[in-house]
DNA sequence: TAAACAAATGATAATGAATATCAATATCAA
DNA sequence: TTGATATTGATATTCATTATCATTTGTTTA
């Protein structure tokens, strides 16, 4: 099922309507590849929407995050991220403390052990986050 | 050495200086255990000197951070929480969605994974946080 | 199809944590 | 003790995010 599929069934489900507003915020999210946060989505959907509002914007991301569409990423300079999250992909990141680059990677297991530890713990696991800080290659001299 | 040691050589270094609104900051973030906000700390400090302004309470915080005697934490609230630093000790986070209940882990394997993806990736790594974010035992059911 | 109801929108106000400002005060080396 | 400079506390400011609300829009039902 296509993820602007299953957006609509979300909506459906909760009651919530379809409008072209979300149908705009939505397939430019989705072609989104890298992190980003409102206000550049709100700046590209402003683009082809001049009309649109900064807080459907946000209100729309609430909502693809709530659907399991979006991630949302806090690092360390306050600022909210979001990224598309696709199907049975799961990846942490790297993050340079003097350029801000963003770098993702993937570890099975590192995933493995989380699941581990959780249960450990008697939690029931639902997202995990593991974010690296450091000094990328170019700027770590 | 002691924490307080280590917080005054900080200081010298830096060329900043030794005041008794640091001094009682610092003692009271030393008896912590949990983590917590600036505000609770604030509130905190406040009994027993009432004239102690809240930025203080924020720089005071900062100069810990960065004097690696305090960690900052983000969870998904959004809200910044600290905590008391040890030497060579570093733990992890699982996060109950429902009620915020903080469990701290410690993971050698995850760390040593961590520090092979840096290594991977050519990065001088010098933090990593790890939050597992789920139900807890008694929220799960 | 039209009316009726609920949800969504956009503009803007409000919120709240974190930071900046600044005059007054405290620290500390000489 | 003094002079240079850092620090303080009160408060203003910032900025992302959220709430408000009158109006518009989507959906359901008759």
């Amino acid at each position: 099922m296509s993820s602007q599929k299953t957006f609509q069934n979300y909506l459906q489900d909760k009651g919530l309507k379809s409008t072209h507003q979300r149908d705009d915020i939505v397939s430019y999210f989705l072609q989104k590849s890298k992190h980003f946060t409102a206000e550049e989505l709100y700046r590209e959907v402003q683009k082809i929407d001049p009309k649109i509002g900064y807080a459907t914007v946000h209100r729309t991301l609430k909502l693809l995050v709530d659907a399991g569409l979006a991630a949302e990423c806090r690092f360390s300079d306050g600022i909210t991220r979001f990224e598309p999250l696709r199907k049975g992909e799961h990846h942490d990141h790297l993050v340079c403390l003097k350029c801000g680059k963003i770098i993702e990677f993937e570890n099975d297991k590192i995933e493995q052990l989380q699941i581990k530890v959780a249960k450990e713990h008697n939690f029931k696991l639902t997202d995990h986050k593991c974010v690296l800080y450091g000094y990328c290659s170019g700027c770590k001299k």
